[in-house]
DNA sequence: CTGAAAGCGCTTACAG
DNA sequence: CTGAAAGCGCTTACAG
């Protein structure tokens, strides 16, 4: 900054106001420093600038997986609202819990101005961490608390319901679920969606496989052959992602088992997959990219110290019916 | 800092000390330090550390997109490396050649200490900002220079004669080629390899489909579609992409194609995904997690100012066969 | 509209 | 093994 302020010919306290408030600086000098800027391929120092003003205008995401999830729509959304409202968005991979808090602790060390966290089920001491941090946090996907700060997203037990009512409606009598070991709460609720329903309607609700989280598309296969060994009649899948659901619409495919005819499958999330997999998975469309764009609306709100009148948003969910069921 | 010095009855200085060379504080007074540290929820503020070290220990990757790709291997062979050698990994999200250039400049503001990009083709400008900005980088996924600075990849043309060489011994005659239209070098290398091969087999090579690239699945049914126009005897798909194939593979299953009898496909990756579907996806595995693991040994090599021997690695490919061709 | 002074929370290089 | 001083590149609050 130093050197673009000699070589324009003003003071290092007018190149800042020419970046920062550009309004204060007359447009002749401004120019001169823009261009002295652009000869000299200056980039502002951010470490200064947050050190120094104790803000630092950027938020961080910490995403348990980039393989296979809708994350991907609410990186974009967050990405697309910060960007509007001149913040910057970087993300952190986190797989495993030890990984979630090193993220955390990547973020609050750079002092960003606000985390988004996926899913719920964080590992112990996060949620004081960031709390004793007094950093704006929004947990996304699910609005079943209790939560660190703020949240976005919808029931997943109100989405596993509607699900279900198709799949009873349907008259499908022998259900199986297929679900993830380490359950957050977002699965737990789409699993107690599942077994409500079924019990309601007087059927047979503990058809359950949980697997690891680290399974993929294989899950669903894994899931199809543990429970058809449990109940050789069923006759219908229920996944907990949409992933599952297409490992298990692959299995059929294999077994030579025509969809839904002899066998349905239903899916979460719906994935870009879950349009193009024949017959088409019906599933439920969880709306990520406007649950990013909510995200960043409220950390921003928060960052400015306005007041969120309501820090946890239910933006809902849809069905989406496919040839799957 | 300040507070936690306080309470652990020492000097700042030697709070740094305990943080940053344990060994040079007395294991008591380094207890002590720890302790108070930890009963304050102390963070160290590492915005305040790289602006007074000059260094940053933290390494950027621009991704250029979350969806449907291996770029989940490289983030988590970065990862996994940097991690070892005491570094940070912040990812960029850029699906666009400007969010790429504000990508490299939010990293750059943030003084990273190198940067990650995938492919080779970046806007015009952003070679040089990184060059000027002497930044440690490394580009991936080829060794089809030039390059800004280091690359990790493999040759996207030998790998892909070698798929060819698969596809021609096979004795397929009509063979297309579904790429994109925003041809990196990468993908102009694999089609290079693709129309070479056909070329000196005598057969016919101009049976190419480009589509945006933000198609997904569906660009190997709109690849098939067009191709199929125009050419009716058409065999086998050569694919850019494993999500192209198995879009492909997809739409042969709708119109009740057996694969490989009646039509064949390949892909490019080796995704998850490419064992799972149905008859198993014949493609290039790119080892992505040494891709990233590699490219963090350089990065972090050159941030210590010592000499990188040979700055474009060629880590290889490996054909994997399986039942669609 | 422009600028001199102080300070953000650390680290560096050095002295004790 | 411990600490006082200077400085990293900016911004803030103020004066001119």
């Amino acid at each position: 900054m130093e050197d673009i302020a000699r070589a324009a010919g003003v003071s290092p306290m007018t190149v800042s106001n020419a970046f920062q408030q550009p309004a204060k600086v007359r447009a002749e000098t401004r120019e001169r420093i823009y261009a002295a800027a652009d000869a000299l391929g200056y980039v502002p120092n951010r470490v200064a600038g947050n050190l120094a003003s104790g803000r630092s205008r950027f938020v961080g995401a910490i995403v348990p997986s980039l393989r296979n999830s809708n994350f991907a729509g609410m990186v974009q959304g967050l990405q697309e609202r910060l960007e509007a409202l001149g913040h910057e968005l970087l993300l952190a991979n986190a797989d495993t819990a030890e990984r979630q808090v090193g993220a955390a602790r990547v973020f609050l060390g750079r002092r960003v101005s606000g985390l988004v966290l996926t899913g719920t089920e964080h590992p112990p001491g996060l949620g004081a961490m960031l709390r004793a941090a007094r950093l704006p946090v929004v947990e996304t996907f699910s609005v079943d608390g209790p939560f660190i700060d703020m949240a976005v997203g919808f029931s997943n037990y109100a989405a596993s319901r509607a699900l279900m009512a198709l799949v009873i409606e349907q008259g499908y009598q022998h259900v199986g679920f297929a679900g993830y070991a380490p359950r957050d709460m977002r699965f737990r609720e789409r699993q107690r969606g599942f077994q409500d329903a079924l019990a309601e309607a007087g059927l047979r609700n503990d058809l359950l496989f949980f697997g690891p989280e680290t399974l993929g598309f294989s899950g669903g296969r894994h899931a199809l052959d543990h429970l058809l060994g449990i109940e050789p009649r069923l006759q219908a899948l229920v996944c907990v992602t949409d992933i599952f659901a297409v490992g298990a619409l692959f299995e059929c495919q294999r077994k030579g088992w025509s969809v839904p005819g002899r066998f349905a499958v239903v899916g979460y999330g719906d994935y870009e997959i879950a349009a193009e997999v024949p017959p088409g998975l019906t599933t439920v469309q969880t709306r990520a990219r406007i649950i990013g764009a909510t995200a960043a609306d409220l950390l921003v709100a928060r960052g400015e110290q306005r007041a969120v009148p309501d820090p946890i948003r239910d933006i809902g969910y849809q069905i989406v019916r496919r040839g799957s069921l």
